[in-house]
DNA sequence: CCCAAGTCCTGGTTGC
DNA sequence: TGCAACCAGGACTTGG
């Protein structure tokens, strides 16, 4: 699942290669997959002759910035892979969009879905709306844990919930979510508001902590995450709690529990997270 | 049939 | 009473 390491790690390659190419032709789009009735032949219209200047990231939202004050922007959703590949390969299964860019080799900046939970979005002026109900970036954002300690604040819903909500801290998913709240000691079920000065600030640690390990990994390839070369992460060999339920607790030794929160998979240590 | 999960949406509850 | 904030849960998607 692309969580903010993934996408990192994605904004590196891509930023090692993107900018100062320019988009020549759009070779595939999937209008399904634009929100809310976005004119496909926009992006066609629009596109081709643009330069990429940057490539930013908040949370789980990539933005390259183009010339002439336009913004794409990719999602990847659950199963997206955005990868920067030859251009004269076939489009393969699941291949939703792809934009070809001049260049001496000329690229293809290809966007894979199984499921149709990522999306593209074309804008002039300023990046998506969608970037301006976020909090700040959880990991390079500029929130501290007093900043934190105030968001928590009086909140009555659990604690993993609280992580996954975007509008607090932008780039936690459900994976890093479990592994936080392990490497913190934190029970998932315990309610947001009910922290202490300490616990808050061992979450805050923990938070940088954990995602900051995953960028150095290259992301978590659980299922299908690959990179902008189409390589794997390594975050999944370092997996604590995510998907080890019933297997012993690396720090206690007991059986990991499973618990359903926010609608989530959960798993954690009954014993050693309070 | 159920499960996986990121985001959006709806509807109910709470508190000022 | 009115309103915003908050919170829970469903919809969407497809392969295992």
């Amino acid at each position: 699942m692309p969580e903010l390491p993934e996408v990192e790690t994605v904004r590196r390659g891509l930023l090692e290669r993107l900018p100062g190419r320019r988009f020549v032709e759009v070779e595939r789009v999937e209008p399904f997959m634009l929100p809310g009735g976005a004119e496909p032949g926009l992006l066609r219209e629009a596109l081709p002759g643009r330069l990429v200047e940057d490539v930013r990231r908040h949370g789980k939202f990539l933005t390259l910035v183009l010339s002439d004050d336009a913004y794409l922007m990719l999602h990847l959703g659950m199963t997206g892979q955005v990868t920067l590949t030859s251009s004269d390969a076939a489009l393969p299964k699941h291949g939703r969009f792809a934009f070809l860019l001049e260049g001496e080799q000329p690229r293809r900046l290809l966007f894979r879905d199984m499921r149709k939970f990522g999306g593209v979005e074309l804008t002039f002026g300023r990046p998506t709306r969608r970037l301006e109900g976020l909090g700040p970036d959880a990991l390079e954002g500029e929130w501290t844990h007093d900043g934190l300690g105030r968001m928590l604040a009086g909140r009555t819903t659990p604690l993993k919930a609280f992580l996954l909500d975007q509008r607090r801290l932008a780039g936690i998913g459900n994976i890093y979510a479990d592994e936080i709240l392990w490497a913190a000691q934190l029970s998932p079920l315990r309610p947001a508001g009910g922290l202490s000065e300490e616990e808050v600030v061992r979450l805050a640690a923990e938070i940088r902590g954990r995602l900051a390990e995953g960028v150095r990994l290259r992301g978590c390839s659980i299922s299908d995450f690959v990179d902008a070369e189409g390589r794997p992460g390594g975050f999944q060999q370092a997996l604590q709690a995510y998907g080890r339920q019933g297997e012993p607790c690396a720090r206690c030794g007991r059986p990991l529990n499973r618990a359903v929160v926010a609608g989530r998979g959960t798993a954690y240590c009954a014993a050693c997270q309070s």
